[in-house]
DNA sequence: CGCTTCCAGATCTGGGCACG
DNA sequence: CGTGCCCAGATCTGGAAGCG
């Protein structure tokens, strides 16, 4: 069959002849005149190669095989309207989509309970799944369209391809327990910071180098006590301990709302980085990555 | 020289009107 | 309801000019 004759909307006008038997009426209802809708029905009749609607003392009925047609007709027509066109109109609130965030744990402690909450009132049937891939394979996730959207701090992330946008700044801030017998007040020396024991957690993420280059650069050597490759157990532990940790500010506040912690400012200068969101090029005209993605940023303005 | 852009004229297409 | 005619707008085509 040669495509460049089909007209899509002459499926239009088989829907219309089906329904109002009246080559008048459909065209009324197609928004034709009487003799556009003639012409519209040769076309029709060219393209399949068949009368389809004849005149009867009841109206145009339509031959066996526009009856065989009309079912595949209409599917056809269904998908066009609700997966081809409907893509660009994107409606929340009625979506049943997966969204897939790629976020190292943290970023799923301080941000996703506040976007569950948002989606339980504008989308309710919008799944969330949150994934770690490893920094290597993250480019290719978010070009195959496995991840939706990485947020966090991916330095890594530069190629043209992949667009980006921050959120907001970053600091850190340091954790001991709310009684600790060497820190009293709710400030922090440098030789509080040297003498203490601390806890350093050596996540697959990159925020933490900036800090640990910080102290290299100007030659600071803390005592280290433990090392761990977790966040999970980091609030137990110092509420248990005398070990001091040094987090980012938003996980040290999330922290400090189930422990038993305080939150001390740093004793030396510390440097901010910023969280940003990023996409694929491939997506950044998407309606519902565009949702998605004003979604969190205003999440994050809040 | 090859490619792109611009432009004017030709052609095609879709729709309305009048009528059989 | 179907067809012929007309009109307006869209699209195609080919030549001229500009550019690297």
């Amino acid at each position: 069959m040669d495509m460049n004759h089909v007209d899509l909307n002459l499926l239009l006008i088989f829907e219309a002849m089906l329904e109002h038997q009246s080559v008048t009426r459909a065209g009324q209802a197609v928004g034709l005149s009487q003799p556009a809708m003639s012409a519209a029905l040769a076309k029709l009749r060219l393209m399949l190669n068949d009368p389809l609607f004849v005149r009867t003392g009841v109206g145009m009925k339509p031959t066996p095989r526009a009856q065989d047609l009309a079912p595949s007709i209409s599917r056809v027509l269904d998908i066009m309207r609700t997966q081809v066109l409907h893509e660009s109109n994107f409606d929340a609130a009625v979506a049943t989509r997966t969204f897939t965030i790629n976020t190292p744990d943290i970023g799923e402690m301080v941000f996703l309970p506040k976007l569950l909450k948002r989606l339980s009132t504008v989308a309710p049937s919008i799944r969330l799944r949150a994934t770690t891939v490893p920094h290597e394979q993250l480019e290719t996730a978010l070009e195959t369209g496995k991840v939706d959207l990485a947020v966090g701090y991916f330095p890594d992330l530069t190629k043209a391809e992949i667009f980006q946008q921050r959120l907001f700044s970053h600091s850190f801030v340091c954790v001991v327990r709310e009684d600790h017998p060497k820190v009293p007040g709710n400030r922090l020396s440098m030789k509080q910071f040297l003498d203490l024991a601390h806890m350093v957690v050596y996540v697959s993420g990159r925020s933490h180098e900036i800090f640990e280059y910080l102290l290299h650069q100007r030659g600071i050597r803390r005592k280290i006590a433990l090392e761990t490759r977790h966040f999970m157990s980091l609030p137990m532990i110092i509420e248990e301990s005398d070990l001091v940790a040094t987090v980012p500010r938003a996980v040290g506040v999330a922290y400090s709302r189930f422990a038993n912690l305080k939150l001390l400012e740093l004793p030396m200068a510390v440097p901010q980085y910023d969280l940003k969101q990023y996409w694929h090029r491939r997506f950044h005209r998407d309606g519902a990555s565009v949702w998605f993605r004003n979604l969190i940023t205003d999440l994050f303005r809040e």
